[in-house]
DNA sequence: GTCTATAGCGGGATAGAC
DNA sequence: GTCTATCCCGCTATAGAC
């Protein structure tokens, strides 16, 4: 998950799991296998975790704020699966369709979750917003300190100790500024 | 910048270029060369242009906007650059010191920016915020989309027209939540 | 299932003609 | 500067003993 898929070597990952690199072959078959598996198991997660959320009996406020926490949760507790996924579908595209493309979970979570939002705005009580904007920065404000974490670290001379303690005052720091932009007030 | 360096091919970049392989290595030496003139080369524009728009005269909440602004456009020119410098430096953190160690240019970049918030702060103008989190809020909202473009356009189920028409629109609504993330009243 | 040894090739880099 | 040909290492993958 560190290295991604192009430079991650069958051998270090053999030797990391203390097994020989032959059995590893056996166990997967392929580089490609490998990563297939790694890849769908470490997504299911975050899909689970937001439908759930979305599906409870809070408001919609309190429902944002889970969203912020849980997802800071978990990526803390991976914290390199961010920049895995997301490269790989950068550097190759053809991999979102062999996932994702032949079920629709992904896109059933965004409609839940776009439903939710306009039944709130007609019912007066968020601002008018586009859905998708409002994903993208719920996303953006959780993921995007561990995509950059490396960069961040330098550019704002800080301590991996100084780090973890931000992003525990992110969970706060963001729903705040969410609940903040959506109030009619 | 597509595919990032260890997915990269010499072979494929010359044939891109309109050259021989053998001329390639001619101009640069090494695959390990032409990266760091690519790398150095991109990054510096947003340096540039983020610490102009911090020293000129316009209000806190222009240079917000306008940050924003001019961030989404210079990411637009180049969607890929992103995910290219991010990736790299998490498979491959000695880079960071390689380039951003000797020059300080990014950490200065932030003290700006950070002087700039406490002072709008103690003349309550703003509410009070970490400048911290107020930084990494503004890359996350304008990067995001670009780091996450593939799987945004396939869980937000759109085309790539309205993925730009998006962009676009985001301009204002990044820049508004973080506005009104900070207005006093 | 687990190992050693090795096949086989992809890709970075260079030699050397022009 | 630009080309063709080629070296050679690193890496995936497999063969085959145990």
């Amino acid at each position: 998950m560190q290295k991604g898929f192009a430079a991650s070597r069958m051998c270090e990952i053999a030797k990391t799991a203390n097994i020989n690199q032959a059995l590893l072959h056996y166990y997967f078959r392929k580089k490609d296998k490998l990563f297939e598996i790694i890849f769908e198991q470490e997504t299911r997660k975050f899909h689970a975790d937001f439908l759930a959320i979305l599906n409870s009996n809070h408001t919609f406020f309190e429902k944002l704020k889970m969203m912020v926490a849980k997802d800071l949760e978990n990526i803390s507790s991976a914290p390199y699966l961010p920049m895995f996924v997301l490269n790989e579908m950068h550097s190759n595209p053809e991999r979102l369709n062999q996932f994702l493309g032949s079920n629709h979970r992904h896109v059933e979570l965004f409609k839940v979750f776009s439903d939710l939002v306009f039944k709130e705005q007609s019912e007066g009580r968020i601002r008018p917003v586009c859905p998708r904007q409002l994903f993208l920065s719920i996303l953006g404000l959780t993921m995007f300190p561990f995509l950059g974490q490396p960069m961040i670290k330098h550019v704002l001379n800080i301590s991996d100790k100084v780090f973890d303690q931000m992003i525990l005052e992110r969970v706060e720091y963001a729903s705040d500024m969410l609940i903040r932009s959506l109030r009619v007030s």
